[in-house]
RNA sequence: GGCUCCAUAGUCUAGCGGCCUAGGACGUUGGCCUCUCACGCCGAUAACAUGGGUUCGAGUCCCAUUGGAGUCACCA
């Protein structure tokens, strides 16, 4: 059986966005479960949109998250160049083809007329105007040296059938399809032709794309049965939107595959929840290796209607791969956090023990802390508490006595600062709440914090610790 | 607007005529645990868009309506 060949075709117009990175997860997963190649080419056949620096961060993208291509720019192959801009010279030659036998024709309609033409249910449809054009009249012309277009030769009756393996069959009349351009006035391909061009020399036979070409496969399909080349195999796929309405995009400002990095999620979770968007496995697992994707992934899995982005359940996931990190690996991750704020002054390790099943990405760190830094006077109310019996008054009571109990502490750690506040309970002959509960707001002048009362303590220091007691002793006054 | 596609809870989804008094997950929420919070554990909450068919039987098939998406560029 004839090798699957896919590819992912990006255009460097910017950053690699979360439907775009899904295409090429799915891409990947399928060629590899089908022992496959997977292809990347850089589709850059308009230079007024080209973006410095993103072709680099599709590499860097695809290479990060495990996405290795069998053949690009960056890594060669039989069937390169894989820019298309590095291959301009091939397309004329396959438009003259087409032109040839009749499927293209030239096209010296200006600007003006095309825009006079009649506007049809609110679109406005080229005429076919030039397809009349005697040959004497397209030599004259261009030798005279004016601008052309080639444009594909749409038929007009008939309809053109495909089958999609997400979608099914789809069927559309001919009479909708456009004579669209192939060939610009500046030479260059458009996107669509240059696409079926590569793809074939290339010997791509199968297709994954986002469901916005589903309409104008027909075209592809048109253009492929022109030159008398095998179709390929389509698999289209439904859009990740924003909310009911707006798809996810870059030109929104919504999340980039950079951008959640950047915010703290990890390449695993991130990898894991685009996976789950769109597609299900046929278990009901929800985290998943990259491993277990490879071995559960199923093009049947793939869903027909658009998913929206869900944060939360991104944040949910992402918290499972944090809490089964290990510590120094955590650390180790975290450690920009924490070196860039308040935090690089603090224990790292006590900082991450007390964090990490709390977070769940790596930005919340320095939220979940700020009371190490900022310890401003606050509502005694705090000290109120149902359960544990405590106020203001208990407070004013336990605090001197938690005090002096602290100072004799010899080592400082969590552990004898655990047992010294306890035993200072037993001696008062109260529950143990009545003093770990206004110790903690006294500390931190926090109602909920991550960790307890002799935790925050041991990550403030004896020095700061007492400091902090004795304030608030006087602010109860 | 034309054309194409889609339609299970707030969200992601399972379901491919009887196993569905619709399953899982996020979220929300009650409880347990507990030095508060978080974690963990146990429970709750909420859906087959509507109307017609077909069939002994429909979330599952067909049609219509409604809603949504995509597309209609010398952009990809």
């Amino acid at each position: 059986m004839e090798q699957l060949r896919t590819r992912f075709a990006p255009s460097p117009t910017g950053y690699l966005h979360i439907g775009g990175l899904r295409t090429a997860l799915y891409s990947y997963l399928y060629a590899k479960k089908n022992n496959g190649k997977f292809i990347l080419r850089i589709e850059d056949t308009d230079q007024g949109r080209y973006v410095d620096g993103a072709v680099d961060i599709i590499y860097r993208t695809l290479h990060e998250t495990g996405l290795d291509y069998d053949e690009g720019p960056d890594v060669g192959g039989d069937y390169g160049p894989y820019i298309q801009s590095q291959r301009a010279d091939e397309y004329m030659k396959y438009a003259l083809q087409l032109v040839e036998s009749g499927h293209a024709y030239y096209c010296f309609c200006s600007e003006e007329r095309l825009e006079s033409l009649p506007s049809v249910n609110g679109a406005r449809r080229y005429d076919k105007h030039c397809l009349s054009l005697s040959k004497q009249e397209i030599r004259r012309r261009l030798d005279d040296g004016e601008k052309f277009v080639i444009r594909q030769n749409m038929p007009t009756t008939g309809s053109t059938t495909y089958h999609d393996a997400v979608y099914g069959d789809i069927t559309i009349e001919n009479s909708e399809l456009e004579d669209q351009i192939l060939i610009k006035s500046d030479g260059m391909p458009t996107y669509n032709f240059a696409n079926v061009i590569d793809d074939h020399l290339m010997g791509i036979n199968c297709v994954m794309r986002g469901i916005e070409y589903l309409s104008s496969t027909p075209k592809y399909n048109l253009l492929y049965d022109a030159f008398g080349w095998e179709r390929p195999m389509y698999i289209h796929m439904p859009p990740i939107m924003k909310d009911a309405q707006h798809k996810l995009s870059k030109r929104n400002g919504d999340a980039s595959y950079e951008d959640l990095i950047k915010k703290g999620y990890l390449k695993d979770a991130i990898i894991n929840y685009i996976a789950l968007l769109g597609w299900s496995p046929k278990d009901d697992s929800e985290k998943m290796s990259f491993d277990e994707l490879l071995a559960k992934f199923d093009i049947s899995g793939i869903n027909k209607s658009p998913s929206i982005f869900d944060p939360k359940k991104l944040a949910w996931l992402n918290s499972l791969y944090i809490k089964e990190m290990t510590p120094e690996a955590f650390a180790d991750y975290a450690t920009p956090w924490i070196q860039n704020s308040y935090l690089k002054n603090f224990d790292k390790t006590l900082v991450c023990k007390l964090t990490q099943s709390r977070v769940e990405t790596f930005a919340e760190i320095e939220d979940k802390l700020r009371f190490l830094a900022e310890f401003d006077k606050f509502d005694v109310a705090l000290y109120d508490n149902q359960k544990q019996k405590t106020n203001a008054d208990t407070a004013r009571q336990v605090l001197p006595l938690v005090r002096n109990k602290f100072a004799r502490v010899e080592t400082w750690d969590n552990e004898h600062l655990y047992n010294a506040l306890v035993e200072l309970a037993a001696e008062l002959e109260v529950k143990n709440g009545k003093v770990l509960w206004p110790a903690r707001i006294a500390l931190t002048g926090w109602a909920a914090t991550p960790g307890g009362a002799s935790e925050i303590a041991e990550l403030l220091g004896r020095e700061e610790t007492l400091r902090r007691l004795d304030r608030s002793v006087a602010d109860l006054g």
